[in-house]
DNA sequence: CGATTAGTTCGATGAAGATCGTACTACGAA
DNA sequence: TTCGTAGTACGATCTTCATCGAACTAATCG
């Protein structure tokens, strides 16, 4: 079983702007929202979204570039998991904040 | 002296989506945080920006509708001030989380 | 070795949106 | 009322980006 990460910024690297740009968009709060309700990660294919695998990987691009979550490979599959602790450090409540809207 | 306000969003029609997509802009965080350090509010033309005086309405217009400021006339003036007691009871700990970062 | 499954990358397309200049409105002062 | 100041609205342009299909990579299973 592998267990390779894929690139991602380190926490000192993170910009809020990036966070922020990431996280304002429909399709990847959606992702965001699913993945708070599974600390232990999931698999991108399993999330439910109304967009194709091919935008999917794209917006889960983003949110890794953007340091909002880690990605790392298990066989075949990807799971991805919030980068919880980091963005709790860098921008204490912001995720929080953003969760409890919860629509 | 006038004091008419302009249409905004009432509390309960905030959107995440609209207020993280309207953070998620290098200018706009600017005024934010200007608006930050100016809690009795501040004249926009008084912010300073890297755009024109057009392109800095558009970004209040944007601001104010997502419902992250509030916007009143003041004679000739228009003073924009955060809606900072709306935003920390609908996303506790975002505005803060954001404000932290500070660069 | 195929075949299958999970996912990425690339190029094209179309839709948003950031920007500007110009024209406009509203208020205050002379 | 005419002038100046503060700001908005409109239309055009240019850039960014969300989306897709198709081709590709990588791992697992027969």
């Amino acid at each position: 079983m592998t267990r390779k990460a894929l690139p991602q910024p380190d926490r000192e690297e993170i910009r809020v702007e990036s966070v922020l740009q990431a996280l304002g968009e429909p399709v990847r709060l959606q992702i965001i929202r699913a993945l708070a309700d599974a600390p232990e990660g999931i698999a991108c294919g399993e999330i439910e979204l109304p967009v194709t695998a091919s935008t999917r990987a794209h917006h889960l691009r983003i949110l890794r570039e953007a340091g909002v979550l880690t990605t790392h490979t298990e066989g075949t599959r990807r799971i991805s998991t919030l980068r919880r602790e980091d963005l709790d450090t860098l921008y204490p409540g912001l995720l929080t904040g953003i969760l409890t809207a919860r629509q």
